[in-house]
DNA sequence: TATAATTATTTTGTATACTAATTATAGGGG
DNA sequence: CCCCTATAATTAGTATACAAAATAATTATA
């Protein structure tokens, strides 16, 4: 039953990675890309470690998404004066429409798909979800 | 509210495979390398495309897997005589055993994850769930 | 103040995920 | 038998995901 709902889980995201990809195909960007370009529109001047808490990622992975955002012109990365470890992130010039243009895109992606769920499952099921969550945080925390 | 759903679907995701490789580690073997051999093992002889069928990956992701796994002794692949594009892919003695730890394994990683969450809860989650991932597919398709 | 410990970030190396192109083979007309 | 198309599988190229090591700069400490 719980293998179940792991598979489950698995098969679920993986389609919707599926999906959001080839919606932004046309976009010239990546769903992770943009992930991370929407929490730097929303907190210019954000440093790498504090998207890191936001955003439950991998230092080294996001390190290889802000420096492909870079190469595309999708942000800037301005040296802290202060403390020269960190750099602060701007998104460039002309690169926020993207993000509205992600809501549109996101929409498009996730219509359809509660198709046949009233709202009152829909609730229920992320009451659930968010319990299994906290039980795999925890296991994940208890074994190293 | 989809949004959510989606978001928490992934996360969840990630945490599974987390917690399956930090279990895995000392087998010296990766969750997806493990799936695979599991199929091989019920199935001694399968090709790759009837691997494809059953576990919804991409045939080149399968092809990197199934190479990696002939590398680490865990599998042979013999080339067909009457259709010489295809081959038949064995588990390697002694590596069944593996197919069966990972049983163990998984109950590990598994237990704990629905404290809290009654069975009547789960075979819900699970009803929505399915009904969710039809939908996606469903999306899917239709684009393309 | 020289050294140790910490912190922020990047780099390296391996394993996926996926698209597109390629290779090798099969099988069906003509 | 040769040409054409379909099929099975691999390869090439790009983007994650993640562990571990390396860098570089800051802070704590003797």
């Amino acid at each position: 039953m719980v293998k179940e709902m792991c598979y489950k889980l698995n098969k679920s995201s993986m389609l919707y990675k599926r999906l959001m990809s080839k919606h932004l195909e046309r976009l010239n960007i990546t769903y992770s890309q943009l992930m991370v370009l929407r929490v730097v529109n929303q907190e210019p001047g954000i440093t790498a470690k504090e998207i890191l808490m936001q955003m439950d990622t991998d230092k080294a992975t996001l390190s290889g998404v802000l420096s492909r955002l870079e190469k595309n012109s999708y942000i800037n990365r301005v040296k802290n004066v202060k403390d020269k470890r960190i750099q602060n992130i701007y998104i460039s010039k002309g690169s926020e429409h993207l993000c509205n243009e992600v809501s549109v895109i996101e929409k498009a992606c996730i219509s359809d798909l509660v198709d046949g769920i009233s709202l009152g499952e829909a609730e229920q099921f992320l009451q659930i979800l968010d319990r299994f969550i906290e039980n795999q945080v925890n296991k994940i925390e208890q074994k190293f």
